[in-house]
DNA sequence: ATAACTGTGTCCTATATAGTACACATGCGC
DNA sequence: GCGCATGTGTACTATATAGGACACAGTTAT
């Protein structure tokens, strides 16, 4: 279904030509997993892993966490609370930016990171 | 854990009072679930039900879905796909907007409303 | 050439999720 | 006063999620 394992394989395969501890192997002991299961998970033969798991391999590879989260369909959790506690909010205006083009919604993190409210 | 049932429980009541074919069998039936197992999501005794039953439930009873999704502690699937399309984009914008009060938050989807992009 | 390391195949498991099925006691309507 | 609807207790189940254990064959280093 996803292009998650692939996705990790490429990035510990690239690290790996740098570093011989990327190893398969040694990468999962870091992570703490053993090595058949991801091996499974990079070539997709498993469902990806959960949250903390994807978190773990995104710090040990240097990938954007959130990006690794969604190629394994699945939002951050802290995300997820900060739509909980404003449900309507949130919703309204995430819809709103579904077609909002991404330079629009760059626009809007400035906006609010100059923290003019 | 979270007061999803008895939020239930309450607006079901409320519209009982007003029409009585919002009995728990009733609703239980016309939502697809046993009456058994609608009984205990009410009073808290088993965890909240699925998206599925949840938006039906909603309907049923005329909330708004998000709030009762919130409050069994899930986001609804269109915003997460939303979210997954463009994960770096909204994990910043909303982590921004953690803080925000109300108000500003509002007037984003004003904005975007008005559409100026 | 052998010891250690590599990736992978196979089998198994624990916990969570999302309910169903049936029986029971109680209460209200006619 | 009895039949039907009401809510609930108990027991069970199917599927998904998130991995662990161990063995094996090929590769690399010394």
């Amino acid at each position: 279904m996803s292009d998650f394992g692939a996705h990790v394989r490429k990035a510990r395969e690239a690290k790996l030509t740098q570093d011989r501890r990327y190893s398969l192997r040694q990468v999962a002991q870091r992570i703490g997993v053993e090595p058949a299961y991801l091996s499974k998970v990079e070539r997709g033969e498993t469902a990806p892993p959960g949250e903390e798991t994807i978190r773990a391999l995104a710090r040990e590879l240097d990938e954007d966490t959130d990006v690794l989260l969604a190629l394994a369909g699945k939002v951050s959790s802290d995300l997820k609370e900060i739509i909980l506690r404003r449900p309507r909010l949130f919703a309204d205006l995430l819809r709103q930016l579904k077609q909002a083009p991404d330079h629009a919604i760059l626009r809007l993190v400035r906006e609010v990171k100059d923290g003019d409210w």
